[in-house]
DNA sequence: TGGACGATCCCCT
DNA sequence: GGGGATCGTCCAT
């Protein structure tokens, strides 16, 4: 009985790490998991590989220029997601961090697909079905293998049918790789893009290594 | 009220 | 490697 209460007693403690800066709760992220239950029951999950922190006092961040009702989750409680709506046909979806009032994120970039990859082929209107790591190797990738929009903006990641699993134990610094983020024109040179080492999953994986 | 632009992806060359 | 698709958001009139 007091192995379970200490168990929930972690889960609430991992949780509010979502409150630290966001550069550490991207690193925090990687190897996390995301789980998606659809409304049939089918399950989709994905194993975070490739994030990239965000800040309000970082010129590249939606929240720069200040709360707007676009922003407006950005500064809310820390764990739930922020999903905004781009170049007039993608999504993304971002874990917000941080203190209440402040605005900051995680955009998660690419997850390895755990289960429920018919559905995510079927999502993405896949054609080859053989290369399961472009399923959900980019950001608007991903939302769209789990049919995340923008009415998920808001979700609070501790609860279903969506919801953010905390990896037990963070990564080794080692299997971590830190670079700048990808596509902005501000900031450009912050190196706040992180990714697990040799992780095929991660995005443009394939034409960086060729 | 209008115009510029974007934390992307995909197809074509 | 380059460019088009396509529309919400924000800022300058």
């Amino acid at each position: 009985m007091a192995y379970c209460r200490s168990m929930v007693h972690d889960t609430a403690d991992s949780w509010k790490v979502l409150t630290s800066a966001s550069d550490i709760v991207a690193r925090r992220l990687l190897g996390s998991t995301l789980v998606r239950v659809l409304p049939g029951g089918v399950r989709l999950a994905g194993r975070i590989v490739e994030v990239e922190a965000y800040d309000q006092t970082d010129a590249a961040s939606h929240s720069y220029r200040g709360r707007t009702p676009r922003t407006d989750v950005m500064f809310g409680p820390a764990g739930h997601l922020y999903v905004y709506f781009t170049y007039g046909m993608h999504y993304c979806a971002n874990v917000v961090t941080g203190a209440e009032g402040h605005g900051a994120g995680v955009l998660i970039r690419a997850v390895e697909p755990l289960e429920g990859l018919d559905t995510m082929a079927e999502n993405r209107q896949h054609r080859n079905r053989s290369k399961t790591h472009e399923l959900t190797n980019g950001p608007a990738k991903l939302c769209q293998a789990f049919g995340i929009d923008k009415t998920w903006n808001g979700h609070d990641l501790r609860q279903e049918p969506l919801r953010l699993e905390l990896s037990q134990t963070p990564l080794e610094e080692d299997m971590i790789v830190q670079t700048p983020r990808i596509g902005i024109k501000q900031a450009k040179d912050v190196p706040w893009r992180f990714y697990i080492r040799e992780n095929p999953y991660v995005s443009g994986y394939v034409s960086r290594t060729r």
